[in-house]
RNA sequence: GCGAGUAUGGCGGAAUUGGCAGACGCGCUAGACUUAGGAUCUAGUGUCCCAGACGUGCAGGUUCAACUCCUGUUACUCGCACCA
């Protein structure tokens, strides 16, 4: 074959000039909507790892066209964020500049790969076509009071000079740069993300998610089902606590509460030891700034002087202490400490000398607490606790919950550990929030018919040295009018986090030109939801969330047709380097998608990536390994030379093609794409020990091959004069003609194979039995022994037991 | 600590429901054709004390039959980590 590199140009500028993957809207086929996410085009170009995910869709989008479906596979960019304003910083040039090239490159690869995307749809997040929506619909949280300002703890990064949401700080350091996350007090907006918790859970049943995706989701919300209880102060006054094992509500023996909470600022008056307190507060917050897993070593605290709590249930008064352990922003800022059965409480018992009392007859906890794990669910009798004395562990869980209840003590209610969504990013390159503060108004949206507010162009990117974003410098564009009242105000100067718009992309893509609506309800409602979402593991628990939490919110103001439009989301393992590890520069082991399909062509690379192992889990490159698929197209090429001049398909081949088309159909729609490279290269391997082949025999091999290898195949399916596979139709297979009329089976003699017996498709039970009892090594393994069964089953195996 | 996932030859991995473990490919060995081969073809390739036995991380169990189901256990990977 003449040069692939040239052959593959060509069937990509035929597929471009007939816009033969264009989606059509409102078309009577059966719509299908396949989304891979769209990346983030980085400086570095496509890596290998997203030709694994976007070949595999592809050859799922390829083969479904075939088969008749409206296949709606688009392609956009996720192009705000960190990485595009930070190069920006660096070299001087604007980011949406730097941006533009970055797309260029990512394109020109994507082309060069033949994926079948319609281009007609694609967009970035960052034309102001597409912000503008992302604006307007921040507009409706504003509206529907879901967007609010609030001034909180924030974690903040002293070398990004950004203030950074709970998922960015995980483990206390910048996601980004790794710097120690520090606590700042700002004033952030703020979705109130948290209303959906128990929405967000039960939506999932209306996915069809993987387990580990939608447990992913699970335990982000993390619900915990207990008991407020409230708490009296000798003297006056009462806080509340929560708690999820109000079984254990008897072996109190003192309270504990934040020292970042709000309810010790209201306690202070009649605090007696004020300095220690106040001196304790102020080494919590510093240590936020430190390595927290080294301070996990033991629970600091003090005791808080002229403060007795009364617990409800048998009125004793215990003290009340700090203790960094409980965190200000969950529950209700206070414990009650139980150390007889938890473990960290527990451990500042013993820290700070306190009593102990066992409340469940369950063993020695002398070294420790014995925790609801290990009790529940156990014959462990209750003691210690009055009338419940005696009762099962179990029993009095709920027995005592409801005591509570019915005396006025506290209610059952739910925890989440999922917190409102900080929205705010003390950065240029993101979305405009269009909020204006007016001195007489306060905050007051934009008028909807003034979207978009376009970022405007300026000289330096660095924030501010006090963290507020570049856009404040320009006062130009800072200074305005209210809207409202007309009053000289001042613009919004934080943009949107990096998760703002791709967590609506996929419903543009549905209607990606309209100006009038976000996407309109008709088109939303003919293609119904994104069918098929695949994306990296990595993000898969935070975008989930953003984005379902996002279509709820615009399902609840009636904009969207579904409360969940995202049905199945699966996802793909990475691609490693040959030395099994994450590819990196530092390591030197990254493979350039580029320089592969110059030496080897796109087809080659696409039919390795899709053999290369189980597509849900990580896979080591093998440069060999893709020589082997080369190998194989090569063959495929070579068999052409076999045809002869019958019609129709050869009968010899009929089963396996059958068969073959069969199994391609099960493991495309079963993420199996490597063992639809294994069944193409036994047909293929079957078709070169034939004598020859027909033209069908060899234009069915190409169109199966076809979504995987488009290329190669559309070229040698052209020189044998069929139409174009991408305007052909998919083959049917005929049920029948998949069993073989002949077959091999094994026999066994107590489990162990012995002989293999051939048997025909209406060979009765008796039959079967007959031929496996006359081979000859079968007769020397009964011998002397007194056949006890014979176990047919059809067409798979005989098992002969003797004793 | 909690939650999830994974474990099969020298390597990547097959084995829809329990039914001949190692498909398919890589690598390797020997040979053929070759000036040459990252080309092609042929044969072989789990282990061992090779008429047979043993083999899917380890130890048990259920079954005529277990990579597959059950109980326990180990190692690694990922996610969350003082969440009351």
């Amino acid at each position: 074959m003449e040069n692939v590199n040239k052959i593959e140009k060509k069937w990509q500028d035929y597929w471009d000039k007939n816009k033969t993957f264009w989606a059509k809207n409102g078309d009577k086929r059966k719509p299908y909507y396949i989304l891979v996410e769209f990346p983030y085009p980085s400086g570095s170009g496509l890596h290998v790892g997203h030709v694994r995910s976007y070949t595999a869709q592809d050859a799922l989008a390829r083969m479904m066209r075939m088969q008749g479906y409206n296949i709606l596979y688009p392609m956009g960019w996720d192009a705000f964020g960190a990485p595009a304003e930070q190069y920006a910083i660096k070299n001087h040039i604007h980011p949406r500049d730097a941006v533009q090239e970055n797309i260029k490159v990512f394109k020109g690869q994507m082309k060069s790969l033949g994926f079948s995307f319609d281009w007609g749809r694609e967009f970035s997040t960052t034309d102001p076509e597409y912000y503008k929506w992302t604006q307007w619909q921040f507009l409706q949280f504003y509206k529907h009071g879901m967007a609010y300002k609030d001034t909180i703890p924030v974690n903040w990064c002293p070398t990004c000079k950004s203030v950074l949401s709970n998922e960015d700080a995980a483990g206390g350091v910048c996601e980004r740069c790794g710097t120690q996350v520090e606590q700042k007090e700002k004033s952030q907006w703020m979705l109130r993300m948290s209303d959906y918790s128990e929405d967000l859970l039960t939506g999932l049943d209306d996915t069809n998610f993987a387990d580990r995706v939608k447990l992913g989701q699970i335990n982000w919300i993390g619900k915990s089902q207990g008991c407020e209880i409230d708490v009296e102060i000798v003297g006056g006054g009462k806080f509340s606590v929560f708690t999820t094992c109000p079984e254990t509500i008897y072996g109190i023996t003192f309270f504990v509460i934040a020292p970042d909470g709000k309810l010790i600022k209201e306690l202070m008056p009649r605090v007696e030891n004020k300095k220690e307190v106040e001196q304790y507060i102020k080494e919590t917050a510093l240590k936020s700034n430190m390595d927290r897993t080294e301070l996990n070593k033991g629970k600091t605290g003090v005791e808080i002087k002229g403060i007795k709590a009364i617990n409800p249930v048998n009125g004793k008064e215990v003290p009340v202490f700090l203790g960094d352990f409980v965190l200000g922003d969950y529950g209700t800022g206070a414990v009650m400490a139980v150390p007889s059965h938890d473990q960290r409480d527990f451990e500042y018992a013993q820290e700070h000398h306190l009593e102990i009392i066992k409340v469940i007859d369950c063993g020695d906890i002398s070294e420790h607490a014995i925790e609801k794990t290990e009790y529940m669910g156990h014959d462990y009798k209750m003691i210690n606790s009055e009338e419940f004395n005696g009762m099962l562990v179990d029993d009095a869980r709920e027995a005592i919950a409801n005591m509570l209840v019915e005396k006025g003590y506290g209610r059952k209610v739910n925890n989440y550990k999922m917190r409102d969504w900080i929205f705010s990013r003390q950065r240029f390159w993101g979305e405009p929030i269009p909020m204006i503060n007016c001195p007489e108004c306060g905050w007051v949206p934009m008028d909807e018919e003034d979207l978009p507010l376009l970022l405007p162009d300026v000289v330096e990117y660095e924030p501010t040295e006090d963290g507020e974003s570049p856009l404040a410098n320009i006062t130009d564009w800072v200074n305005c009018k209210c809207p409202k009242c007309g009053h000289d105000a001042k613009r919004e100067t934080d943009t949107m986090p990096n998760w703002a718009g791709s967590s609506w992309y996929f419903l543009r893509f549905m209607d990606p030109h309209n100006t009038k609506e976000f996407a309109s309800m008709d088109a939303m409602k003919y293609w119904n939801r994104v069918d098929w979402y695949n994306g990296g593991m990595e993000h898969t628990a935070r975008h989930l969330l953003y984005a379902r939490f996002w279509v709820q919110f615009l399902y609840n103001i009636g904009l969207v047709p579904h409360k969940e439009m995202i049905w199945t989301r699966v996802s793909h393992g990475m691609v490693l380097g040959s030395d099994n590890q994450k590819m990196s520069k530092s390591k030197g082991n990254v493979i350039n998608p580029d320089d592969i399909v110059k030496e080897y062509g796109a087809d080659t690379l696409r039919v390795y990536e899709m053999f290369m192992g189980d597509y849900q889990m990580d896979a080591p490159w093998s440069t060999d390994s893709l020589r082997g698929c080369k190998r194989f197209l090569d063959k495929i090429e070579r068999l052409k030379d076999k045809i002869n001049d019958q019609e129709g398909y050869s009968e010899k081949l009929e089963v396996l093609q059958n068969k073959t088309i069969k199994k391609i159909e099960y493991d495309m729609t079963h993420m199996g794409y490597n063992t639809v490279i294994s069944s193409l290269m036994i047909l293929a391997n079957a078709y070169d020990e034939a004598e020859s082949i027909t033209k069908d025999d060899y234009h069915l091999i190409l169109t199966l091959l076809n979504p995987i290898a488009p290329h190669i195949t559309e070229e040698l399916n052209e020189q044998i004069g069929f139409k174009p596979i991408c305007e052909d139709t998919w083959p049917v297979y005929d049920e029948e003609k998949t069993i073989e009329n002949v077959k091999e089976i094994a026999v066994q003699v107590n489990g162990k194979v012995r002989a293999t017996i051939e048997i025909s498709i209406d060979d009765d039970e008796d039959l079967i039995k007959k031929k496996a009892l006359e081979c000859e090594n079968v007769q020397k393994h009964i011998d002397g022994k007194e056949v006890f069964k014979i176990i047919v089953i059809k067409g798979k195996i005989v098992n002969i037991v003797v004793k």
